[in-house]
RNA sequence: GCCCCCGUAGCUCAGGGGAUAGAGCACCGGCCUCCGGAGCCGGGUGCGCAGGUUCGAAUCCUGCCGGGGGCACCA
């Protein structure tokens, strides 16, 4: 809101600055305003000098000269400064910071929000088959799409979290044909897992436990629907674990959707229908094709084979549109990165349906390579060796984890190795941040047990907060909106852990210079209120990150400490 | 061959058109009569290469080199 307020005295500076300028005031261009990096650039600065320069042709800094001449008065702006190639810096009284502390303290947990805007957002993210327990890469989506959901929240948008469930469709058949295998063997009966399918010791365990469910009942089924009883409670089993490995993540969906409800209800033959009528889907050698060259693919794509059997392709043409019809403003894909090549044939057939591709965004996140000591873990689906999420987050804990997985960009692969993350949990920086939380807990508590009385914060002079550290420290806290904006706009919830390293840190800089109970008692109040504001904000970066934000650390850090 | 991502400090990575490019780890040296030292302060070499766009490029465009992933009537 200052930064609105600033915008506006700037751009009326441009706006009066203009005749001398020899331009009209309507074809001023919009100030842009940033922060500078450099504290000895100012608190904001504009480039408009530098714009308006090169169009008018006139040198930069007489320009800026003239707008910063130019800008009203305001007891906001305590000094202008024309600086290097033609910056207009300007440089705030103190006092707005103290504004930030107060909007911050009032605000509680909304501060770094934004109004709800009423438009809808589905994130979809996970989506793991239910043939075997989430491993990191179903981690990766997990915690970013969480992270990116609370993120767009924060930023107005109403999200709903979305699990898609492949319960249709060969790989299930190939999965039920595998569980039907083991369970045979279970009872003595030679059985072959099919070609493709499932093995491993974590399939005979779930056949144990669909045989301890279900007996021996079904031996003596016929083929046909003893595999699909097997295959649907087999499934049944790995959701439930699927659903307990989330909510031990901290993940939860609003909705699960079924695949197999687009083949029953006749979805998907209906958006094969759609497309044809649009113009966009033809015949050709049995099967029906789907123009996707039209939307820049580099071939068309089949959506319904030759057998007559629609593809996984026709299936996500139904689930989109069925998502449409739900009345999304915006629909958020999170994919592994190894399914690019699917985007624009979706974002295509938005087109053909005649929705706008550009309410369809996907966040594609690279491979996640796990090691153990530096070691690569080998990993095999066909073998079913594997190292699922549920033996990571015994080692190194879910908070750890998922700091970890959403602290880089979705663009870089992740290497991810459980003994550094376990080595180096006290240096981690997810605990440095949660250090900063559980320091101000305490010193709450300190405060408390010394009789310490915390007057309301409007009776408080917060004006008293001087002092560099804490200047910068307020500055810190400024920054959570434009923070959390930028995040949901690049889709990028992995600014959240920079910042929230930024803030613990000014604290901590703050704190070690200066003690905040003394025989001051004004500035003990204010010092406190500081402290409040500042675990405020980190909570909420916690929060937004999917990690927790401890009282104390005592029970962090696997007991080394 | 085509498509996507990446190449920034010794290592892992931020930085999505601005000024003097930043963190963590590692390494060296300092800081505790007092609110949690899981902390703080100091110490430094770097944008793969070549063009282009721009007043201004790590950032945008083109080409090349290097690494990863993907190119099914699989899911």
């Amino acid at each position: 809101m200052i930064q609105d307020t600033l915008f506006r005295l700037v751009a009326q500076a441009v706006r009066s600055a203009c005749p001398e300028l020899g331009l009209a005031p309507e074809d001023a261009p919009d100030p842009e305003l940033t922060r500078p990096r450099l504290k000895e650039h100012g608190d904001w600065s504009t480039n408009v000098a530098l714009v308006l320069a090169s169009r008018l042709g006139r040198p930069p800094r007489s320009v800026a000269e003239a707008v910063a001449r130019h800008l009203p008065p305001t007891d906001l702006v305590e000094r202008v400064e024309v600086a290097g190639p033609g910056f207009v810096n300007l440089f705030l009284s103190d006092r707005w910071l103290h504004e930030v502390l107060r909007e911050v303290l009032e605000r509680g947990e909304d501060y770094g929000r934004a109004p709800r805007s009423g438009r809808r957002a589905q994130v979809e993210f996970v989506s793991a088959n239910p043939t075997g327990p989430l491993t990191m890469g179903h981690a990766r989506n997990a915690a970013l799409g969480d992270a990116l959901a609370n993120v767009l929240e924060a930023a107005g948008w109403t999200v709903e979290r979305e699990y898609y469930l492949n319960d249709a469709g060969r790989q299930m058949e190939l999965f039920g044909a595998s569980v039907e295998a083991h369970y045979l063997r279970l009872f003595g009966r030679a059985a072959e897992v099919p070609e493709g399918g499932y093995h491993g010791p974590y399939l005979a365990e779930l056949a144990r436990a669909v045989a301890e469910e279900v007996g021996d009942s079904l031996l003596r089924a016929p083929p046909e629907e003893r595999r699909a009883r097997l295959r649907d409670e087999g499934m049944r089993l790995v959701l439930e674990g699927i659903r307990a490995t989330l909510e031990r993540f901290g993940v939860r969906f609003d909705t699960w959707f079924s695949e197999r409800t687009l083949h029953e209800s006749g979805a998907i033959r209906e958006a094969v229908d759609r497309l044809r009528r649009a113009g966009f889907a033809y015949e050709r050698d049995g099967a029906v094709f789907f123009r996707s060259t039209e939307f820049g693919d580099e071939k068309d794509r089949v959506l319904i084979r030759s057998t007559g059997e629609p593809t996984y392709f026709a299936a996500d043409c139904a689930y989109l549109l069925h998502k449409f019809g739900r009345g999304f403003d915006r629909l958020v894909y999170v994919w592994g990165a190894d399914h690019h090549g699917a985007v624009k044939r979706l974002k295509g057939a938005a087109q053909a349906f005649g929705f706008d591709p550009d309410a369809v965004d996907f966040v594609l996140y690279q491979l996640v390579s796990l090691y153990r000591g530096g070691q690569p873990v080998r990993m095999s689906k066909r073998t079913g060796e594997l190292v699922s999420l549920d033996e990571v987050l015994d080692e190194v804990g879910p908070d750890a984890t998922r700091y970890g997985l959403v602290s880089r960009s979705a663009d870089s692969p992740l290497d991810f190795d459980i003994e550094e993350a376990k080595r180096q949990s006290l240096e981690n920086p997810v605990y440095y941040v949660q250090y900063a939380h559980a320091r101000i807990s305490s010193l709450l508590r300190v405060a408390r047990e010394q009789g310490v009385e915390l007057k309301p914060w409007p009776e408080v002079d917060l004006g008293l907060l001087r002092e560099e550290a804490e200047l910068d420290l307020l500055r810190k806290l400024s920054e959570l909106p434009e923070v959390v904006q930028t995040a949901a706009a690049s889709l990028g919830p992995h600014r959240l852990t920079r910042y929230a390293e930024e803030v613990a840190a000014a604290f901590h800089r703050f704190y070690t210079d200066h003690r905040v109970i003394s025989d001051d008692e004004p500035l003990t109040q204010a010092r406190l209120w500081l402290a409040v504001g500042t675990r405020q904000v980190v909570a909420t970066a916690l929060r937004l990150i999917g990690v927790s934000a401890p009282e104390s650390m005592e029970r962090i850090g696997g007991g080394q400490a």
